[in-house]
DNA sequence: ATTTAGAATGTAATCGATTACAATCAGGTT
DNA sequence: AACCTGATTGTAATCGATTACATTCTAAAT
């Protein structure tokens, strides 16, 4: 291991003027700095970063906790935020709960150790007031999720705007018995896509029937068994709000083994746009996040706070956007 | 910040005891212990891990290099990279090249700064001189791909032996003109699939007509145009492998495009079995690589390398698997 | 030649832990 | 009482950088 000492030594200078070269060269005589550089070069001398961050208390680090890694969704966000992380100098660790609720809060211990400058988190699913206690202490980031009636700066697409948006796209189309299949409705997500359908609904005079209102939990097989549920009504919905893709596509293939299609028969639309949404059969008609965006957009955010920069506000609602593809169409079955 | 300086005065004992009784409890008296651990809890102290680092140098952490953390195949070996990180007290610093090659390399320099005390390569496509020389100076394990001739400690499937599985499937389907839509053949990986997929043909006899290989280039769009180009053949393969999923989910739709049927009139087989292999329709026959195990394995052989344990090989080679779905069926078009 | 300001460099404290070594203590032996 | 041993605890060096402050140099001004 070759020290800042060894690089003194051999340049026959102090340490003091070493380090100066490095961050400071301006303030160091050409030719000193000359006689430095050689000597770092031939020794390949690389400086001990923990040394540094010990000294200036700090890491040049910031933590991400993610619900679920293999998870496109997230991981473009994880992606946007390496983005930005990287050409500002910083280092991302990861924290991969693995759907794992107790886990995330174990992250938590990474920052009060002092191994991380900020945290951005991709889910608020552990307990509200912990997060709350920690954003007092801690630069913190939410980014996708939110607390209600919190002030943590927050980076997210306005998922009750998003919902209408879907909903409204069917309803223009035609449709007036629309089914929506939630998210689980114990997470502000799940409820704010709900009340985004319910809000559309209402405001076209339409009713949202309850046996038309039913809970999945985002995965493929609750929207299988979901749609299968509106399948056995005697007088099923022309159209169906999944509050995710994955659960659009159990939907679809529930309609498919039914022996009936999609849009002809039912129209399906989708919410996230994540990867598959594209490719798959018919191609997904959906609400697309700017995932990239709120990745970039959130650790700028993280960065502000890190740096104590005033923020000009805390809640950072960014576009989603309707993407048209074949999955849903004019309902051709009037009442 | 309270430093174990003020642990220390608070107890009324030197920072060595507070010290001790933090690492090794055994080695103080129970009430001076006492003592300490309350001065700990009242002022919430919690021990800077840089110091300690900088100290022990060493960081509890490791680096790992993945080409695309979008891609859920890497993000599932990355999983179980975790999983045994978090578990053996290791953190994991996440390096995203966003598939630039040139970034790879960048993050190197997290190791040369002693911020990690280890790396996983997920890729090798930056320069092998430069990963062989790494490897002389760091723990360093490859996982997925690897280097020819390499003594550098890897942890993947069989390519070759997989290849030939799912050519030799086909063939046992009655298939006897089979295509092949190949990865880039500038990567070991895409030279491997070929390699097996020869093999096998070879293995029964069968010839390997030029115009019935094409190099694609693991994209969706290159396994739609690939298999376009079969399609314009006089005499078109009855059963085509595609070297990856992606692929073969394009090759699917251009014969799908041409309204013809998957696989009726032609069988497809792709390989790495990702997440919507199953979903996709007709739900893909494919080989699986068994991605949570590859990123455990290699995390398991990385602290091997750290603890300078001795390894009894340097090259761990896992099983893959084929998944019969629905994509293959019996030739029933002899020549 | 002397003075002086500003530039360049050096000295040593510091960040917060760990740990080798030294010092002290408690209790048992003689 | 004097001595010894092992258990406890304290002192201070150490890890490798940064940086406040002190010192020395340089060159221009008087």
């Amino acid at each position: 291991m070759v020290s800042i000492k060894d690089v003194a030594k051999k340049a026959n200078v102090s340490t003091a003027t070493v380090s100066r070269v490095i961050s400071r060269p301006e303030a160091v005589k050409e030719e000193t700095s000359m006689k430095v550089m050689k000597a770092i070069h031939e020794l390949k001398y690389q400086p001990n970063v923990l040394a540094r961050q010990l000294r200036k208390l700090e890491t040049k680090t910031i933590l991400v906790i993610v619900p679920d890694i293999t998870n496109t969704f997230f991981s473009k966000v994880l992606r946007g935020i390496e983005y930005v992380a990287v050409s500002k100098g910083y280092k991302v660790l990861l924290g991969d709960a693995g759907n794992d609720v107790a886990r995330e809060g174990e992250f938590l211990n990474v920052l009060r150790q002092k191994q991380a400058d900020g945290i951005v988190l991709l889910t608020a699913r552990m307990e509200t007031s912990l997060i709350e206690e920690f954003a007092l202490d801690y630069p913190l980031v939410l980014a996708c999720e939110y607390i209600e009636g919190s002030t943590i700066p927050t980076v997210s697409i306005d998922n009750i705007s998003g919902a209408r948006k879907a909903t409204e796209y069917l309803i223009s189309l035609g449709h007036k018995k629309i089914g929506m299949i939630t998210g689980p409705l114990n997470v502000v997500l799940g409820r704010d896509r709900l009340k985004g359908f319910s809000q559309a609904m209402a405001r076209h005079d339409l009713p949202v029937e309850p046996s038309l209102v039913q809970e999945g939990n985002f995965t493929y097989d609750s929207g299988y068994n979901m749609m299968l549920k509106f399948l056995a009504l005697s007088n099923p919905p022309t159209a169906v709000f999944a509050a995710n893709d994955e659960m659009a596509f159990g939907a679809v293939k529930a309609v498919k083994d039914r022996r009936m299609r999609v849009p002809e028969d039912i129209s399906v639309i989708g919410f996230d746009d994540i990867e598959f949404s594209s490719i798959f059969e018919p191609p997904l008609t959906t609400i697309s996040q700017p995932t990239f965006e709120i990745g970039t957009t959130a650790m700028e955010l993280l960065l502000k706070l890190i740096n104590e920069d005033e923020l000009t506000r805390n809640q950072y609602i960014l576009e989603d956007k309707l993407i048209e593809r074949q999955s849903c169409v004019s309902n051709n079955n009037p009442l």
